[in-house]
This record gives structure tokens, sequence and C-alpha cells, in this order.
DNA sequence: TTAAAGTTGCGTCGTTTACTAAGGTATTGT
DNA sequence: ACAATACCTTAGTAAACGACGCAACTTTAA
């Protein structure tokens, strides 16, 4: 099981958005996308996401940008996973009408719990990302 | 997260043979695969990794077939899952040099960590499907 | 009013998944 | 020994999904 790129990108602008909560100061795609190295176009659509989850918030129009919603200590991945796949983390297939599938099935689903569990107890605190270095410049070998 | 199809006929499959453990006899792939409602030519390819990864024997030549290689109680979810999948069962990317990516990475090797205990804790025994009727025909509305 | 910035939807390309098929190999009953 | 039986292996494929790129639209500060 891979864990969607889109999930692990969403992580990382909110781990991004927590590192500058407390300045109050918004943030704007460009700035973010460089800063994680991800693809302008493709973070709007994540941030989109995330907007519509109530886990940021916008401002449009020039001077324009996203502010994260909550505290950082009061956001946590299982939040985060939520909002971008549908349901549920780990989601099982319908069934498919054998003998032990819905044994089977059930099974995963007390699996997507305790993983919704663990996934519960980390915040964005943990994830903000170490001191910036004071010049912008990313060191690429 | 979509739990693959693959894992989850990997379960059913293995449950049925946990059904009939206790007699010491092999089933057939056709028997199976009738059972769990799959396709016979699948079910050989899981069946086939489930034996590299030693959680089945089989037996070749007339009147051949699979058995379980341990106990049902001997056997969880986690093992079955790993068999499957490679290295981990949530598999996070590569990194991709931004800031955070690391932070991010680590986190949800954390996540991995904790689902395998929690599919540690689930055997097969508790996927045992109930008792099979006398008639060997099954019902479809 | 204009330029900057977020919003939305569509399209696309590459990868993965789920499955089919066909030929090969090992056992066993006779 | 032989042939029937059942597992083993690999190659191929069609559909679904993921990860984007692009372009037109809307909002807002200056």
């Amino acid at each position: 099981m891979r864990l969607p790129l889109k999930t692990e990108y969403a992580c990382q602008v909110l781990a991004q958005l927590a590192s500058t909560f407390a300045s109050g100061q918004v943030r704007q795609v460009e700035e973010l996308a460089a800063a994680e190295h991800l693809s302008p176009n493709y973070l709007v659509q994540i941030l989109t996401t995330l907007r519509q989850a109530g886990l940021v918030i916008s401002r449009r129009g020039k001077n324009g940008g996203y502010l994260l919603a909550r505290h950082p200590d009061d956001i946590t991945l299982a939040e985060i996973a939520m909002a971008l796949e549908g349901g549920a983390l780990i989601e099982s297939s319908p069934g498919n009408g054998g003998k032990s599938a819905e044994r089977v099935r059930h099974a995963w689903v007390r699996v997507n719990e305790a993983m919704l569990q663990s996934c519960g107890g980390i915040t964005l605190t943990e994830l903000i990302p170490p001191l910036q270095t004071q010049d912008g410049a990313d060191w690429v070998i």
C-alpha cells in the first residue's frame, strides 16, 4: 500500500504553514511550492481540498495566500489524511460474495480504526521543519 | 489508500484453508476459488506468493493442493500483508527534498509501525468463515 | 481600474492493478 | 512406464488510478 503523494504533499505544506503560524501572516502558493519542492499547479489543488476540509484559510486577491485554520497542536495526521482520501484511511473493497469475505472486511475495518487512533496522536507541531537558513537558497548536490 | 484486492483475496483464501486446517487435508485451487468467488488463474499467483513466504504448503501432481503451513492462531494479518506487499504496509515515497519532507516521512514510518502492531494482533482464526451449509450451492439474489 | 493572487474544471500521460492465457513441470495411480 | 492430474511460471493486456499541466474565471488590494 503506497501512501499517496497527494497526502504526503499535504502534510508537507501544512507543516510549512505550521512553522509560521505564530506570525499570523499568509503564505503564497509559489513560495510554499518552492520551500517543499512541489509543482505549484498541483499544490493549488491540494490546498483547495484542505480549505474545503476546514484545515486552512485562504485569502484571495492581491497579497492573498494561505493560513492554518487552527493551532498546529490541534491538527493531526488523521484529519489530514481523512481530508485527502475519502471516508477511511484503509479502504477495503465492496466484497465479492466469497464465504469469508465478510470476516476479512471486518478485520480490515478494525485495522483502519487502529490506524486512525495512531494517526490521531501525531500533530502538525511534530512535523515543523528544522529552522530555515537565512539565505533562501537550497543546495542540491 | 485502497487495500489491494490481492491482499484481501489472500486473506480470504487463507481463512478458507484455516477452516479445514484440523483435517490435515489439502484443498485444490478450483475448489478454493469457487468457495471465495475468485478467478482460479489469479488465485494461483497469490497462492504461489504465499508459498514463497512460507505461509502455505503445496503438493503437486495428482491429489495435490494446498495446506496451511502453520496453525491459524500463529498466522497474523501483518504476516499476510507483508508477504503480498514488499517491505512495509504503508510505504511512503522516497522524498522530494522539501524542507519538511524528512519529518513527514518519519511520521508515516511511525504510523506504519503502529499498523504492523495492530495487524499483528489479528490472527487467521478470527477470519474463519461461518459454518458451511451442507449443500454446496451458493445463493445469489 | 488594473494587476496580483486564489478557484475551478478539463485533459493527458505514465504507472499500476487485476486478470487471462498458454505452456511447462512435478506426482501419482495403474 | 505412462498418462492423467494438478501445481508453476511467465508474458501479455485492458481498465483504472495518480500526478500532474493548462486555461479561463473570480476576487481583492492598491
